[in-house]
DNA sequence: CAATATTTGATATTATTATCTCTTTTTTCA
DNA sequence: TGAAAAAAGAGATAATAATATCAAATATTG
């Protein structure tokens, strides 16, 4: 886990790349998501921020802007609930991929290295570069069928 | 790929199972997913179904609410673009998975059964009853990177 | 500090989902 | 069978979520 220090450091970095500008709004936002340490969806992350610095009033629209470019960038990454809406968390972490209940919502995170290898391998096969991917494994949990 | 009857067959099968009823609405947008050999967005697939049978006057609720169902049961997935929205394609061709260029759309489909299996050991670990699962490489195409 | 480019908040627009009443499909049982 | 009765679906539309637009404000550059 990265410290905060780092992490900003490395958001300016990238915002220095593409010519774009930091704002104290884009900071807050960061500064909430690494407070956070599970996945939050754009309108709590909204709420938390207008907690965190309430004389600022950061709209709602700057709030999913700033996430757009945090995932672009591949800062944060997020997960995609079947009907309702994105969740959103730090890539601070080791690069992991979801097993989703979806039963009951829950997450679980794990890793590994052969399918990341494979899918390198498949990308520069169609001559691809990669810049990110998607894995997630959908079904009903040990809890959720116990219950059935 | 299946002929449509047994696709339809198998629809009516998995709403008895559901306990969930049979419509006109509802075969035909099975119909157009089934005449349409690409990804395909909700809005088209409306516009579509008004074509197919325009004295149904089928809402565009019942297309959004049959698509939900039919992915639900695998009859159909979707594919998640970043930011806007989502496209939908029959399952009734083998199991893939898709390479995806962020810059101008272009979808690569491919299937891989070595990442199957691993996904299935992954799965089995955490004591998980795996549905489906999503993966996507999201990159850029070599077009694109020739034209840049 | 001035010039330039970018970001922001407010709000309009679009996409998607929820609600509610009326129809249609399925089931029940004479 | 074949009318009800029961259950589920449909369409219209309201509500919510997410994105685009645009004028004013804020950063960056030199």
């Amino acid at each position: 886990m990265k410290k905060y220090d780092d992490l900003l450091v490395e958001f300016k970095k990238v915002l220095k790349q593409n010519r774009l500008k930091y704002t104290i709004q884009r900071g807050v936002i960061l500064k909430v998501l690494f407070d956070t340490d599970k996945h939050i969806t754009p309108e709590e992350l909204y709420d938390l921020v207008k907690l965190e610095s309430p004389n600022l009033k950061t709209g709602i629209a700057t709030v999913y802007r700033t996430l757009t470019l945090l995932e672009d960038n591949r800062i944060v990454n997020s997960i995609t609930f079947g009907a309702m809406g994105k969740k959103y968390e730090l890539s601070d972490k080791p690069h992991h991929d979801h097993l989703i209940c979806d039963n009951c919502g829950l997450i679980i995170e794990f890793e590994d290295n052969e399918i990341e290898k494979k899918q390198c391998a498949i990308a520069e096969n169609y001559d691809f570069e990669i810049k990110s991917h998607i894995m997630q494994l959908h079904g009903i949990c040990k809890e959720c069928r116990r219950k059935e």
